[in-house]
DNA sequence: AAAATTTGCTTAAACGTTTAACTTGATTAT
DNA sequence: ATAATCAAGTTAAACGTTTAAGCAAATTTT
């Protein structure tokens, strides 16, 4: 390349990174601008980063990139990071530590400038490992509690709270929350928002109105549950909360084999977005996160981590939205 | 690293790389091993890249990642990479060939050893680049007339053919497809099999049997042309089959609005799989492609492309699969 | 007119590896 | 005893950039 314009490869250096600083003459910047045209010149990255120890990559660690609450906030994260000239490579853990330390290993062999991390259960080594070696990261969706780094979260105890109080204003009695059996904190700040609503109201005799199911059995357990609750005849639930979308695509499906009515037997809230609620019969109340704002966030809590590791941890916390639809109407009776 | 070690940094290299072709003694090995365990060294692969000319990555270009069938391939692929070393690197073009251009030259300034490519209309004059640039790649779902290239396709006529001829002999005799305005031969091919089957019955009378939507406007054209198919009383489809799942979801919505029955007012197919159908009251037939084989085969084929560039080049067509739901139950006269 | 500064460009080191070529000492073959 | 081979390691060039430092010529300042 140099040699095709006649100067040397530092000047085609200062040329084609707008170094305007260093004093290049015009015709030069004409030379070296014409003859990268002509050969169709692209700068090698790799040798690039290896000089200036910066890759302009980003690194994306989701829990589940099938999940379309995960797939489009790596959409969002990835517009952002190319507006500021990153790339962005993504990795699912699959909830499991051991994949989520195989990408962190990855994420650190490709030299990535900063990572942007939905956590996995005990994982907290993992992370202070990136925090010794002063890799710049954000957490989103969760946070592990003896963590201390910057954090993008919504209200969940506080949507989780008003949800159902939403639905006991709606005149349902005897709701259900369908949780996860985790440590995630972001998952019992929900449930804590359930229970202390049922509490306020007295209504806390039922420690057992939250149903929890382990991930990796939910369409089992969500069924045998549900045909335990909705075949015996007492105590018959009148809404069930899912605070998860994965929860509740399976719940309702076990609702629709056991033609269960929604919302005249039975009031349903969703937790986060899906396609699928869109063929349910019923248009779903669901709670809606705000993908835009989280990707933009941590993108953004990123980039200045980035630029200067030094500065003060940011915890942000977004609010979510209920979103209402016909399947938690007021109760008729 | 190799001052830790006290031994020169190419022992080190050939240690780590298990180069025992050169001849390393026991005791050094023992060293350059303790040393990085103790220091925790990762070898970096910006180092390695520039020097070795290969950075292991392969690039992928789908559609649209928030496609469900391009999300599970993604992960089938990524899966496969890694088992033999790669790290995948995604991208989503929106069938924009701006955004693929731009992905097309990421991927090379990152200098991708090879490239899986699902092309947007209208981008030969890229692959042609590639090619020239002696940028290994295959083509996946789509392929264009004018590239001689790597392929891995489905029998796209075969199984449109085979629907069709499935609904006929179920007893629909006024077939509707709903396919895409486009110029993309997989889809048209669709289309082929569908009409060929028509004509064979002497039904082809009607071409207006195929109803064509363009991608960036689905819900409002579906809707708009379902209103007038299924409001107008003379010749209302009695079966209407959709070329992909996008149309197929859109469709179903608008059925649903209509108050149409499936199966009994209408038999209903569908094109590739998305969790969406799961929870339509009544459980969809649909095409299903072999993605576990079209993410292997396509890791394949590229990985003998990356060793050996010269060997000639391979169209493998897989089979895809009709899964019988109740949507397409026998007609009842 | 000499000194100082500015302009325009080049030189060369560095980034962290890989790998061919070399060295040195030990062993084996003649 | 000498030559040839082998084993175990080291040296140094190279990959393609960036960037501090250097240098000459032109310009400005004194």
């Amino acid at each position: 390349m140099a040699l095709k314009a006649g100067v040397s490869i530092a000047s085609v250096s200062y040329v084609l990174n707008n170094k305007i600083d260093s004093r290049i003459g015009k015709d030069t910047i004409e030379k070296v601008k014409r003859a990268a045209e002509e050969l169709n010149y692209r700068p090698n990255n790799i040798a690039k980063s290896l000089k200036t120890q910066r890759t302009n990559i980003i690194g994306l660690i989701v829990a589940d990139i099938a999940n379309p609450y995960f797939s489009q906030i790596a959409r969002i994260i990835e517009d952002e990071a190319n507006k500021i000239g990153y790339t962005l490579l993504i990795g699912s853990s699959d909830e499991n530590p051991e994949k989520f330390e195989g990408l962190i290993n990855m994420f650190c062999d490709r030299q990535a400038d900063g990572l942007i991390i939905a956590p996995v259960e005990n994982t907290e080594k993992y992370l202070q490992k990136l925090q010794k070696q002063k890799m710049p990261f954000v957490l989103i969706d969760r946070y592990l509690p003896k963590i201390e780094a910057d954090t993008i979260q919504i209200n969940n105890y506080e949507i989780s709270y008003n949800v159902t109080e939403y639905l006991l204003n709606n005149g349902y009695k005897n709701i259900y929350l369908i949780a996860y059996k985790t440590q995630l904190q972001h998952l019992l700040q929900r449930t804590d928002g359930f229970m202390d609503v049922l509490k306020k109201h007295q209504l806390s005799q039922n420690k057992n109105n939250v149903i929890s199911i382990h991930k990796d059995h939910i369409d089992q357990e969500i069924s045998s549950r549900f045909d335990l609750l909705f075949k015996e005849n007492n105590s018959k639930p009148d809404a069930v909360f899912f605070t998860s979308n994965k929860l509740a695509v399976s719940g309702i499906k076990s609702l629709m084999k056991l033609g269960i009515n929604i919302p005249k037997d039975l009031a349903v809230v969703a937790f986060d977005e899906t396609e699928a609620y869109e063929l349910f019969a019923t248009p779903i109340t669901f709670v809606k996160q705000p993908l835009i704002a989280i990707g933009t966030k941590a993108v953004e809590v990123l980039y200045t981590k980035i630029s200067n590791n030094t500065l003060p941890i940011q915890n942000i916390v977004l609010k979510a939205a209920l979103h209402i639809g016909q399947s938690s109407e007021p109760k008729l009776n």
